[in-house]
DNA sequence: TCAATATTGATGCAATTGCATTCAGATGCT
DNA sequence: AGCATCTGAATGCAATTGCATCAATATTGA
């Protein structure tokens, strides 16, 4: 093993400022047209996003938890939050008696339907439309290497 | 213009989601190194990185605010707590007397010098070891077709 | 078996952030 | 000059997040 590990390329310094810069300020940018068109935050999509995706077996807060990287005791008060509103439904969990199950409701896709239009135009016009397609694509693969393992 | 501008492409979309997913993890990653090191959190890296380049003219808080692409009020906040922690030290603007000017103090420029071994080890292990130098490359370049114009 | 350990999920409290507003001073317009 | 408007910066209050911890159940292993 080379005794620098631990020091990355001045390219690589830059591209990591610019991903944190740059990342940071998209979502920004997205969350607020979401905002601005009276919808709320991202993470609430995503949350519905993956319990619709999840379909008729729902998923286990903690199964959420490992798809949106969050820390548990967000996706606690985001369940809750969501629960409160309607959006899903919590059920407990037959094999574990720790646990939940949860799982979208009506209201919840509405709300994805509702608010797809609005945040599709918004990643189109902050992140897509700023990109060939080769690039998304290459973007896409990058990031993919980084991935948590 | 064609009727679609609004709606991106299926691989767009993916590379979107990824970016938002992988970037939060990672930043949160490399965060929680610097903390787990008893180091402030990455704005404040950032914050004195910009004023240490900024040199002895040092920088007015809405300047510091358009290089962090951070909420005036944040700014705001990010300076009052710099200062007590003697980081920065903030005078008077003497071309505008609403204004102030930030400058870096050696107890700042400590700060980033003990920082930066931890950060840079951070950087290396989450982020440019898993990609290839030319990779490092792309992802910069793209990023920078990204940034607000 | 049953004690030690690990996992699931919630929560009190402190710190941070978002939002709206405020204040002071600069700038523009007539 | 005088008034309207804009810009730079701070702040009260509410919402969110981070941290530490807790309670309940599951799992492991001697």
């Amino acid at each position: 093993m080379p005794d620098d590990v631990d020091k990355p390329s001045e390219d690589a310094v830059v591209a990591w400022a610019r991903l944190v810069r740059v990342s940071q300020d998209l979502i920004a940018q997205v969350e607020g047209e979401l905002k601005a068109a009276g919808f709320p935050p991202l993470s609430w999509y995503d949350a519905l996003l993956e319990l619709r995706r999840a379909g008729a077996g729902g998923l286990r807060p903690f199964q959420l938890q490992s798809e949106m990287l969050l820390a548990q005791y967000n996706i606690s008060r985001l369940v809750h939050r969501l629960t409160v509103a309607g959006h899903i439904e919590r059920r407990p969990s037959d094999d574990d008696r720790r646990g939940q199950v949860l799982r979208i409701t009506e209201s919840g896709r509405r709300l994805l339907r509702e608010m797809w239009p609005v945040y599709r135009a918004a990643i189109a016009k902050h992140f897509s439309q700023k990109l060939s397609e080769r690039e998304a694509l290459q973007l896409a693969r990058i990031l993919a290497k980084l991935r948590k393992d």
